[in-house]
DNA sequence: CTCAGTGTTCAGTG
DNA sequence: TCACTGAACACTGA
């Protein structure tokens, strides 16, 4: 369940758990998808007995300042999310999909349990995600090449437009794009463009004064809402488009009742409604 | 049985 | 370097 929101939801609750807790032991799968290549032991041997500093987050990617290195770095790929003992989940997915409270939760993937008693969890259905030791901590030298994050980091308009200038991409494609907005997903994507009135398949540098305000005024507006919400996508407005992309039969309609169309761009299925994108 | 899906990466083309 | 495509990864749930 990871875009933005649910990495931050993700990270909040991490933080609340372990930030300030000696790690007194950990479970983990024996996995070299998902760990990368790393055994089971390694990861042990990195986590116990060590002090979790913070826990930060930049786009999708979330990772634990460690009192000494080297620190794990979580990436929730399609499936991936942290639970916490006790604490409820994100109970509710796009499609309305049911978490259930077993413990340990179906498809962890790593398990640690901490001084204080408290347990936190990474889970991973469809291994995707990924679980990473670096040796740093990425505020500097990141993984990967990640543009700014929308909820932390968001530039202004005038910065804004100077990283758009220049570009030719494709609009959908662009936002999409984790070099250029980090933690910006499928349906983020989606969302700021119809709110934002703009056809998904312009290019950026076909985008006049008043378009390109009101995309920057929706990416930032979006992540801020649906993280302020704590990601349940059953507190977010009901003029969202999210709310009635799911259906996707050809009777699709969003909250004015105008048609939504799916058309694939960059390989990703995209909503969007004629009747209010230009 | 088939297929889509909140994601990333890499190889290859222009 | 940029823009774009297609395939690969892996597996659940409709």
């Amino acid at each position: 369940m990871p875009e933005l929101p649910e990495a931050e939801f993700g990270r909040r609750m991490a933080a609340e758990a372990a930030v300030g807790r000696q790690i007194v032991a950990v479970r983990c799968q024996p996995d070299p998808i998902v760990f990368c290549g790393r055994a089971p032991e390694d990861i042990e041997r990195a986590l116990l007995q060590r002090t979790v500093v913070a826990a930060c987050r930049r786009g999708k990617y979330i990772w634990f300042e460690l009192d000494r290195g080297p620190h794990p770095v979580f990436h929730f790929g399609m499936t991936g999310a942290f639970r916490v003992r006790g604490v409820d989940p994100l109970k509710l997915a796009s499609h309305g999909k049911q978490v259930d409270d077993a413990w340990p939760p179906r498809f962890e993937k790593i398990g640690m349990a901490f001084d204080d008693g408290g347990e936190l969890v990474m889970t991973n259905a469809r291994r995707l995600g990924r679980i990473r030791l670096v040796e740093r901590p990425l505020s500097e030298p990141p993984l990967v090449d990640l543009g700014f994050d929308p909820l932390t980091d968001m530039p202004s308009l005038p910065a804004f437009r100077g990283l758009v200038a220049g570009r030719t991409a494709v609009l959908k494609s662009l936002l999409l794009d984790q070099r250029f907005s980090a933690g910006v997903g499928n349906w983020i994507a989606d969302e700021v463009l119809y709110q934002a009135g703009i056809d998904p398949r312009r290019r950026v540098s076909s985008l006049d004064t008043g378009e390109l305000k009101r995309l920057h005024a929706r990416l930032r507006g979006v992540v801020r809402q649906a993280v302020a919400v704590d990601a349940r996508k059953d507190r977010f407005p009901r003029s969202w488009l999210f709310h009635y992309r799911w259906g996707k039969g050809a009777d699709a309609r969003d909250h004015g009742g105008s048609p939504i169309e799916f058309v694939e761009i960059g390989g990703r299925t995209t909503a969007w409604v004629p009747a209010r994108q230009r």
